[in-house]
DNA sequence: CAGTGGTCTAGACCACCGA
DNA sequence: CGGTGGTCTAGACCACTGG
C-alpha cells in the first residue's frame, strides 16, 4: 500500500525508467523546469540515457498519469500547469484501521430491519417507493469508545442475505464488498450536528459537530447500498498525504 | 481529469492492452472472479489475445497500479483482495472551481502581515520560534456569498515575494504553485464550530458547523505553507467519485 | 514536411516462487 | 526445475502537430 520511501534510492539496480522518471522528476522539483515548459522528448530521453524508445515512453508515459506533465501527440510534452494537489483518498473498513492502529473494535447494533423504502431511500437506491430494502443502524466502537455512527440502506437485489450477517463480527462494508462486486462509488464530505438519537448513541452532545460521509455505491446494474456516517469531530478526521 | 464514460467502447479502434484490460475488468465486476482468485497469466492472455507479451504485461500492469489485481512475481497474478473504494481527492484552487460552475469568485482581504512565529507556527514551518513569516486572512466569496475562511502561513524562504501578491485577483494557492513548486504536501480534513470572528466573515453563527481543511505544503527543502481553510457547512462539501 | 507521441511486436535476460 | 512476472531492446507503423 504505502510506498517505502526509506531507502533513498539504491542506485545500480533502479530500473532504468525509473532514473529517466527521476531526473525529470528533480528539474521539476528544483524548479529548473517550470509549468508549461517543455520536457525532453523519447528521442532526446533515449540518447542522453541510452535507452530504447520503449523505455523513455514508459516513463513520459507514467510521469503523465501521475499528472506531472501533459503529452498531447505530435505536439510534445510539457510539464504540467498546476501540480494540483492531489492524494488517493481511501476509503477503508473502519475495522481494518482501527486494528492497523492496534486498537480493539467493536460494534453496537441498533437496528437491523427490513423495511418499506420511503420516496427518498428508493430514489437513492433506484427502486420504487415501498419496495422492500434492508435497514441498519450501527455504532462503531474503538476501544470501547463510539467513533462512527452508520445508517444504511441496502438494495436486497445486490445483497439477498445481507441481514443475516453477524454485525458484530463482520462490517456492511465488508460484506457487501464480498458479495457485490464495486464497479462505482460516489461520497461526500459534509459536516453536520447529530440529531439527539445520534448525538446519545455517540456520546457527546448535539452541540458538537460531526463529520458526514455520505457514500453511494454501485454494483453492476444495481445500487447496491447508501450509507451516512457520522464521525464526531473530536475524535476523528480525514488525513491524507501527496508527493512527487 | 475525468474519464470519458460516454461513449461506450468504439470496437476497432481501441487498443489492444486497454481490450485485454476491459475483458479482466469484465469478470472482475461481474464477479466471475473473486478477491484472490487467479487472473489468467501474460503467457494466457498472449494466446487467448493474440498481442505480445509487452501488451498483455501492460494490460496487468496497469491493472496492478489501479489496485484491481495484485501481482507478485513468481508467483502470479490474482484480483486484489478488497477492492477499496478509493477516489483521487483533488485540491483545486477554488476559484477555478467557481469559475467552472459559472459563477462569480471574490476575495475578501482581512489581513496581509509580516510577523513573528509563535512557537506552534513556527514549528510547523519548520523555523525558529520568533522568525519572521506571512501572515494572511482571506474570505474568499462565491457570487458574494462567503464560502471559505482561509487563514495562511508562509515561509518566507519559500516565497519571498508573498506579500505583493495582489490577492483580490491571485490565490495564494496559485501564487505559491507558480514560485514554489509543489514536492509534498499533507491534509486532513475536520469538522468544528467557527470562533466568533470566523463566523462574522462567514456570516454564519457559531453554532453552525464547518467543514476544515488543514494543509502543510512542502516545496523542496522548505515547508512553503500552512494553511487552515474553514467552509460553512450549509455551503459546501467535499465529493468525489470512483469507479473500476 | 519533420518531429512528436501512441501503439505494437518478437525476442531477450533476469529474479523469483513453488513443486 | 518450469512458470511467473520485471525489465529492456530494436525496430515498426500510425496519427497528430506544427511550420
Amino acid at each position: 500500500m504505502a510506498k517505502d520511501r526509506s531507502d533513498p534510492p539504491r542506485p545500480a539496480d533502479r530500473p532504468a525508467y525509473e532514473q529517466v522518471k527521476d531526473w525529470i522528476r528533480g528539474h521539476i522539483a528544483r524548479g529548473d523546469w517550470k509549468p508549461g515548459d517543455p520536457v525532453p522528448s523519447e528521442a532526446a530521453l533515449m540518447a542522453r540515457f541510452a535507452v530504447s524508445r520503449m523505455t523513455a515512453h514508459r516513463a513520459l508515459r507514467e510521469l503523465a498519469t501521475e499528472g506531472l506533465v501533459t503529452r498531447v501527440q505530435g505536439s510534445g510534452t510539457t510539464v504540467a500547469q498546476l501540480h494540483r494537489i492531489s492524494s488517493r483518498l481511501v476509503i477503508r473498513d473502519l475495522h481494518e484501521e482501527v486494528a492497523e492502529r492496534g486498537h480493539v473494535a467493536g460494534t453496537r447494533v441498533l437496528t437491523v430491519a427490513q423495511e418499506k423504502a420511503g420516496a427518498e431511500v428508493a430514489a437513492a437506491l433506484g427502486l420504487r417507493k415501498g419496495a422492500r430494502v434492508f435497514h441498519t443502524v450501527l455504532v462503531h466502537l474503538e476501544n470501547g469508545v463510539p467513533i462512527q455512527y452508520e445508517d444504511r440502506y441496502v438494495n436486497p437485489l445486490a445483497a439477498p442475505d445481507y441481514l443475516a450477517t453477524d454485525f458484530a463480527t463482520t462490517s456492511p462494508t465488508s460484506h457487501l464488498l464480498r458479495c457485490a462486486p464495486l464497479t462505482e462509488a460516489s461520497y461526500s464530505i459534509e459536516a453536520c450536528l447529530p440529531r439527539a438519537a445520534e448525538a446519545r448513541a455517540l456520546a457527546m452532545t448535539t452541540a458538537e459537530p460531526c463529520l458526514v460521509m455520505v457514500r453511494r455505491t454501485v454494483s453492476g446494474a444495481h445500487v447496491a447500498s447508501i450509507a451516512r456516517q457520522l464521525y464526531p469531530a473530536s475524535r476523528y478526521s480525514f488525513t491524507g498525504a501527496f508527493q512527487a
